[in-house]
DNA sequence: TTGTATGCGTTATCAC
DNA sequence: GTGATAACGCATACAA
């Protein structure tokens, strides 16, 4: 439990003014090698390492950002916030996380610990269309990056998203291009709030529209919770036969009505094709092989991180706005109706 | 992009001492009503907050803790890290997470990390039982707590784990009494690096020989990686019809190896009984219903947090030691042979 | 090439 | 009750 040793502790031990640490540490190009030998003798000695607040305080930089996630027992926030803990490791940066769906905290409490925490940038990786923020987005002194979903009427707000509308849109198209006309939907309740649901169902919609189907109430759901979704998916095989399709607007929801199926011993995809939208990791498992929308999970975490940097050092400059192509991954749960 | 206004701007505002900003910031007593509503407004009307990197710098307490997880992917310590974070913004603490498997850094340089950022403690959720560590643990300036798994040969150091090998025997001891004799095995390649894997196995064995079964090395299997576990699935049920039970080591293996028996028109648990082990949310699903051993998830994270801010502040002393008792999980994927 | 002095934004220790 | 002033552990402008 002795106490840490500083900077003045190796400067006294190496004979040299704590200047001349500073300068060692921080690879000055003008020091004497004899003198940096000292100097690193007596660090290595002492067992020194700087103390990264203190460094943070004279040069107003953390190396830390901030990263607000939803329900992290959600496969797609584990998975992202896996790889932007990752990325930023590698490139030195520490990583505060929190909870963006909290019930304790509004986003803009969170918000707020961040900034007063002094991290030099945050990415929100969960927010609502409409969200009430005390914290001024657009002008705040540090840069603040929207990841997955994004705000309405913040045209100047930076943001890394995949184009929910268009991936709804492709996967609607597929079913139907192969035949599939009665294809229930699955969203969640409050799906209105958050501009991911709110565009996937948007583009449901549109594609039955384009393709001149009529929209039909009673094949659309919202779930509130697990069970719900996949009672709906049980009632609805029973009720309506003529469904040969369903699109859950996420693999989470996608997985329970792949679950349910098998339970009733309805074949997957002979008696009725399942799309998920995600692409999280287990809709690749070779005994899963749900039909998906890629959300570009790995390509999009990575770009928020890389994007925030260079918002934070410079070279990027506000606002970034990087919409990625949905893309369709054909596997194993649909199939054309023609056989 | 303006600056943030310091404690000095506040007090020249209000026309006092930046000390009795200070003052009025951290509720001290003696302060006159009318001066602290002086303070007030001003901080009010430049939208003051105190700089916590400053404030951690003379405190010497960042009121942060540093959590290292293993692969965030994995449903357990991706739901377990939810916990971990709810309660500790509770208790007014962050947390920076990282990743303890990470093939970038060792154990060692994370840890090094967090304690040269100057956190107040750290949560270990993964550790090598023999890990080679260049941080002194036990006698370390902030309390290491070890979560989940332990080390070898580490008497004095904190820890919040499950009793692994005795949730085995648990487990065992259950298919058993339902008359299964031929119960086959599913860990990882490496588990004898790993407290947890070691334990279950060293579990399976033990309640094997406890009931005077003979240990047949055909039965088990090492998976590498989720495609290994399911071909080993297949290829028993074949070649060892005898079979009647499946015991996996952990809840995600245990859901592959159903996935995998589903897949082949086999029932469960009419014609196999499936065993999973940690009790991850969607083994409560209802179209799930893994029998499995709990490893008390939300229990042991609250405890781990709990205690290391206890040693933090002191109030506890080390070593911490708790080994919680594994609970048995009937759901619907075991069956008596007898019928 | 090295050292002195100063400051980052707070809290803490004294005075008054 | 309130205000100087000195830490906290570093980096940095300026001197030498």
């Amino acid at each position: 439990m002795s106490q840490r040793p500083n900077a003045y502790d190796v400067a006294k031990l190496a004979g040299v003014s704590q200047t001349t640490v500073s300068r060692v540490l921080n690879d000055f190009p003008y020091v004497r090698p004899a003198t940096r030998m000292k100097v690193l003798n007596a660090i290595e000695e002492l067992g020194f390492k700087p103390d990264e607040i203190a460094r943070s305080l004279v040069k107003k930089k953390t190396n830390t950002i901030g990263l607000i996630v939803g329900n992290l027992a959600n496969p797609f926030y584990a998975e992202t916030a896996q790889v932007i803990l990752n990325e930023a490791s590698k490139l030195n940066y520490d990583v505060i996380m929190m909870d963006g769906d909290s019930k304790n905290e509004s986003l803009s409490e969170v918000l707020s610990k961040l900034l007063n925490r002094r991290v030099d940038g945050v990415i929100v990786a969960t927010v609502k269309r409409r969200e009430e923020l005390t914290v001024n987005i657009v002008d705040s002194t540090i840069p603040i990056l929207f990841f997955n979903r994004s705000m309405d009427n913040l045209e100047q707000a930076n943001y890394v998203i995949v184009d929910d509308l268009k991936g709804s849109k492709i996967a609607m198209q597929y079913l139907i291009e192969n035949g599939h006309k009665s294809i229930a939907y699955i969203t969640i309740t409050g799906y209105q709030e958050y501009s991911t649901f709110n565009d996937r169902f948007l583009g449901y919609k549109q594609a039955l529209q384009d393709n001149g189907i009529a929209y039909n109430e009673e094949l659309v759901f919202e779930a509130n919770n697990h069970n719900s979704a996949l009672d709906f998916s049980m009632n609805l095989l029973q009720t309506n036969p003529n469904v040969t399709a369903i699109f859950a607007s996420t693999d989470s929801i996608a997985l329970e009505v792949l679950e349910a199926i098998s339970r009733c011993n309805k074949k997957v995809p002979e008696e009725i094709s399942i799309m998920g939208f995600d692409d999280i990791n287990i809709a690749g498992n070779p005994y899963v092989k749900l039909t998906t929308i890629s959300q570009r999970k790995e390509e999009m975490s990575k770009l928020a991180l890389t994007n925030l940097l260079a918002l934070i050092s410079g070279e990027s400059s506000s606002p970034v706005q990087i919409v990625l192509e949905p893309k369709l991954i054909v596997r194993g749960t649909t199939k054309s109706t023609k056989g």
